[in-house]
DNA sequence: AATGAATGAGGGTTCATTCAT
DNA sequence: CATGAATGAACCCTCATTCAT
């Protein structure tokens, strides 16, 4: 178990952690320059939820960020750094949740959990997919391990607690099985989308933890 | 309902139709045609499986399946149309192992299904991986609509059949959820690698069955 | 004395060796591919003469050879690779001279290279600058050390028996100086053109040698 | 020798003018901009010899010399105008030295000359591969031509008239000659360093001249 | 059926230079 | 005097695709 939190994070982890990815106000940019920043990070968010990393050039997230393609390469050494920019970006927004939901109880923490998840599947679900892709690309991914471990570890740590101390006999699988579901669920609805019965999976899910 | 063929389904469909995917004989190919194109398929597999579809270019599968680049647009219009032509092959494949199961009782499918499943998690990971790629990337599977349909129509009629037989009240709704348990969990091994926990959770999913 | 002939060589080696540089006869290529392999040599030679290496495009390369950029890339692996090219094309045209001279009395071959030099220095002026630039930036030869090495190994070996069988006293410093002198008269020739007082140092430098 | 004046000097005009190039004390600089101005002149000079005009990036003489980009383009009018500026610099430290020579006895002023080359080569060996670098590529330099024309008209003159005095029958040609024989060696132990027999070389040419 | 030479658009990246502050 | 954000052209290189043989 030792060299566990050095793998990868499940898409999972994230997703709770970025629910909330509400744009940032402006009075968050103390400088000018991290406007463009911003931009530059906004529009690359975007492009690489819609086509996928490698489908999208610089040329366009310099065409939707309106910012010239140097500039680009002033604020990010290069295209696989805007893609970790982007990651830390969404950490820091999702870290507010994370501590809120470590207050809660057992049962409560579960529940937000399954609701996020199922939110977000639905509603960042171009964002859920841009994850995935990563997730299951390690070679692409390198510099963004760091990034994913600490999400990944905070929340499975959360995770296995809660269902100690809902006294499941499996703690740990559980929380994995569960990591799986809401996974999976992301991965179905991605395929099938509106045709997905997604209320009724969620209702089967609750009930298996008595919700 | 009505819109729900015309979406690509979900990796799980696809999984256990591939399950044994044995290479072909030699003597099964009767003209030199379908020599060359069978290499060139088969390269092309492995590579995109290895590497993912997007970093495999052209030269490497003509270099591979030791074939001119010219032959392969001879055989293919198009890299896609390679990719398509993958899916064809895989679909002929998994037929036999469809209808097998087909004819078992409903206990002893849905246990096919999981040790199948997880049976493929681990030894096809690569294939797997290429899967979920094409799962989440509608976009470009666009010529494969037709066969992914096919493949998921019949896989889960077979499936919500089996939890009607075991009088399960959500027999549809579980069907999916199975589906996205395997699918979740796949996508776990992926990113976890050795260390995800892959018998527990096996144990557990078989429990919800008790199998 | 060991490790010597692991260092780059002087221009001087390679200015008889490439002294006759006549462009290939249509005779000598083979296959239609060699014509556009060659196409591009000899546009990049001229181009790296004439501009230096790095301010040579690989865009004018392709122009000057009218040939696609991509072409280039079917050929050579990199823009360094051409150089490389390049030097291979040079070596090949000079080891023939090389031979002949070998076999001659030891004042004519002195007496040679020194007309063989100062014809080079005027005549292939441009070629010369490319040599010169290319000796004194280590880090971009990396791979054509090999080529240089070989060059220079040979023809100081020439040089210093010469000067043994003349009986100079000092015969690998010799060579040395007289190496060093025209590799001297080369750049001053560079550097002030037409007004270079060539006539007049050639005949200093025959007197030296009794010639 | 009518338009040679116009031409580029050669590098072993420089050597002894820049023989001693001490830095100024920063008390010489009478206001801040001459300390900015000179901070960019020198992290430029160093980075030019060390890496190459070319492979100079304006914002790594910005890095070096702790100061803006922008504040560069104060100064100097474009990157080319930086080694204008460089060589400015350089013609200023070399002057007192210059005359210091021109009142010593011929033989003493050959002495010194072959010393003080000799040593600079050694010592300077990366400032000599710039001044080379630059003395072959006429283009680059352009406005460079007045100061180099004057250090070369300078110090020809002073070595023309001590091969008169020493009763020379070609002192043009030797003086040349002997320029050349210091270029030569000069670019030799750039190609081959520590391995080019410099002592037994120095010893030939100070035989020539009888020292 | 088969080759691989040839194309050209586009990829990510660098960099001298400008400009608003 | 000084900053560094911003520009945009150019750079080397890749690659799916076509075509003459």
């Amino acid at each position: 178990m030792k060299e566990y939190y050095n793998k990868t994070a499940l898409a999972i982890g994230f997703r709770i952690y970025l629910y909330n990815m509400a744009p940032r106000k402006k009075e968050d940019y103390r400088t000018m320059q991290e406007v463009s920043r911003n931009k530059i990070l906004m529009a690359a968010l975007e492009l690489f939820a819609g086509k996928g990393y490698a489908a999208t050039s610089t040329d366009s997230i310099a065409k939707k960020a309106k910012v010239s393609k140097g500039l680009i390469y002033h604020y990010f050494k290069s295209k696989q750094d805007i893609l970790s920019g982007i990651f830390a970006y969404l950490m820091e927004e999702g870290n507010e949740l994370m501590n809120a939901n470590n207050q809660l109880p057992p049962g409560k923490v579960i529940n937000n959990l399954i609701d996020y998840s199922f939110d977000y599947i639905v509603n960042k679900a171009k964002l859920n997919r841009l994850l995935i892709a990563i997730a299951i690309q390690p070679e692409v991914v390198k510099g963004l391990k760091e990034e994913l471990d600490k999400a990944k570890e905070v929340w499975m740590g959360i995770m296995i607690r809660m269902f100690k101390e809902l006294n499941f006999q499996q703690p740990e699988a559980e929380a994995y099985l569960l990591s799986a579901m809401l996974d999976g669920v992301g991965l179905g609805y991605l395929a099938l989308g509106e045709d997905y019965p997604l209320k009724k999976i969620k209702r089967l899910i609750e009930e298996r933890y008595g919700l």
